[in-house]
DNA sequence: ATCTGGAACTAAACGGTGTTCCGTCCCGTA
DNA sequence: TACGGGACGGAACACCGTTTAGTTCCAGAT
């Protein structure tokens, strides 16, 4: 029975969230389970088994969150609800957004296991997806659609990233307009010159520029 | 006499370059220096100190190749120059690179030193420079260069962190090829209309699409 | 020349970590 | 009833960061 699993998986994941990577121990897991140490290894090899697990759940929810974009009624919807359950994720679940993202060395591990690599590679296969069918729509400029969706995902990544390090200097509702202006200023690159002047347009309606001086 | 102090330093780099951040220990570092660990604190405070010093020669490395950049005649080549330093500097330096855009708390310290926090600003304060002067000489587009750069920014870190991690899954030199070709993409959307015809029109007489079925 | 103070070090220890080994219990099954 | 195996606890090993206390040694002042 891997009941006992389940509830250390659990446990791991609500001690990462909570305390971050250095706080979750094979002890203090224990001592919340109201065990000792050696009794985990029952049910997990070791330390680098359980932080696996944990990232596992990590792309669980990440994908959840973005797989609800494919409610969108258009390409265009799907790839816009796209991005916006990314940053909705990003800001939401910081700690959870990072684990994706770290290297693998920072989890006692020299590679990352297989299956995670390929939930990676799935996420990356949706992006792909959304940019293909808004090339069909004639929306983003023909081309590779690995090559758009990697220049997309580059940018959105590199942001949420600095901003969770603290290089970026600004409060939350600061970073969400930066980050919508600067995806708007880097899309209308990869845009049909119809769909960049339109995308623009709508920006600018949007978003009228503050009188300052 | 901060001797030994320089010492303790040289050897956490070397550690940290050749083992990663776990293998800095302040027994290991010791042991090579031929010393016991508490020996170490009398010329550190404690771990952390010696990593945050390990950071600021990551970040005096950074700067200088970043501010080769500034050998160059023209806005447009500092700006160049100062990528290609960039990009450089992440591919050689993986370590290092990931010394500089590290979580805090991935450290051990809930902040950073303020100056380590300054020398981060500098980088970005020199991105802002370049791109500033590149407006002026209407090669980018106008608005706040901060913004800009945020952008460009951005999308670089996004790309090597990307990389660095393994979820894109090329040699270096594709990644090269790769970081290049959406450089040009992203940087189209933040040009001014000519600067950016005559960008895509270099970037295709350089890179001829090849033949593929 | 002697005394003194302080810098630099060592040895030992505390509490923490991941992990292993071994003994023990307990429960389902033959 | 006997057995086997899963689940656990206790003790231990080797490592970690850090503190305390004691030692060595040398420069400078008396």
């Amino acid at each position: 029975m891997s009941d006992q699993r389940d509830k250390i998986l659990a446990c791991a994941c609500d001690l990462y969230l909570s305390e971050g990577l250095e706080g979750v121990s094979m002890r203090e897991l224990a001592r919340r389970l109201g065990v000792t140490a050696p009794a985990l290894y029952r049910h997990y090899e070791n330390r680098e088994h359980v932080l696996a697990d944990v990232v596992r759940s990590a792309y669980r929810e990440f994908a959840a969150s973005l797989y609800r974009a494919l409610e969108g009624g258009t390409p265009r919807e799907r790839l816009v609800r796209a991005g916006e359950g990314y940053l909705a994720f990003a800001l939401r679940h910081p700690r959870w957004y990072q684990l994706l993202f770290i290297s693998p060395e920072q989890l006692g591990m020299p590679r990352l296991p297989d299956d995670i690599e390929a939930m990676g590679c799935g996420v990356h296969q949706f992006w792909v997806d959304r940019v293909r069918e808004c090339q069909d729509a004639g929306i983003l400029s023909a081309g590779d659609p690995m090559e758009l969706s990697l220049t997309m995902w580059g940018h959105a990544h590199g942001l949420v990233s600095l901003y969770h390090i603290g290089h970026l200097r600004m409060d939350e509702a600061t970073f969400r307009r930066e980050f919508l202006r600067s995806a708007v200023a880097m899309m209308t690159g990869l845009s049909t010159p119809e769909f960049a002047n339109m995308l623009r347009g709508e920006y600018a309606a949007d978003h009228p520029v503050e009188a300052h001086g």
